[in-house]
DNA sequence: GTCCCTGCAAATCCTTTGCACTCCT
DNA sequence: AGGAGTGCAAAGGATTTGCAGGGAC
């Protein structure tokens, strides 16, 4: 296990994510965090936004098309995400513990965390057409 | 809405993709169609792939690392990914419909598919550490 | 003949990495 | 001092795309 140090930088990025809902991009919190510090560089972000997720303080959501999300949430929670627009919002759902145990007794293994995405069309996309 | 045409090589990536509950990279289809057509291009498997995807005959599955896996199996079922090796299993769940309807109920537009994810280390994995 | 589809290679997108330097501790 | 973290730019992996030729209809 290798120590951490304290980073200006990781500081901002996990404030960064934390302070918003809307699950953003590495670059989106790049361009946020550069309008006050517009010397951090991109690398720095996801070092910091892997890190992150590696000692379990943030995830990664990945959806088949378009740049990886990073979420400050850790609750369970379930996630829709629109196929027109690319926008990704939480679901007001309760996750099913049930799921996880039924899951947890037929993988054979050991299950530390889950994500579930529906996709589909988000209520503003509906309406445009 | 644009006229298919028949294409020798899109029906060998869709009979190699259904053929196998491996859910394969874009790689292994190549790799595999390979052996008895030596001429096909990886490019016509990622553009018949997406086809497949866009045609609901095929899904996509991406999980933050690593090349997207393509799955021929198209009855809802979720999936069990271990972070150790990479692998990806099926798991003989019922998915619930519930969940669909409690989703569509709260997300505001259309669903139309789900996928779910349980990451974890696998029985192999466990063994060997 | 028309237009879709292909193979090929180059381009693109996203992400990671090597390196010299800086900042914690 | 030591070593973790940074900025920068180049590299890397995965996927898409432009184009000229080939095949389906």
């Amino acid at each position: 296990m290798k120590t951490l140090k304290y980073s200006r930088q990781r500081e901002c990025i996990k404030n960064c994510l934390m302070g918003r809902r809307d699950h953003p991009t590495a670059d989106h919190i790049y361009l946020s965090i550069r309008e006050n510090d517009p010397n951090i560089s991109l690398g720095t972000v996801y070092r910091n936004l892997n890190l992150l997720v590696e000692l379990g303080e943030a995830r990664k959501l990945s959806f088949g098309y378009g740049p990886d999300r990073f979420d400050g949430d850790l609750t369970p929670h379930y996630h829709f995400v629109c196929r027109e627009c690319g926008s990704v919002s939480d679901l007001p759902l309760k996750p099913s513990d049930q799921l996880n145990h039924l899951a947890q007794s037929c993988c054979g293994g050991r299950i530390d965390s889950h994500l579930t995405y529906f996709y589909g069309v988000c209520q503003d996309c509906l309406k445009k057409v």
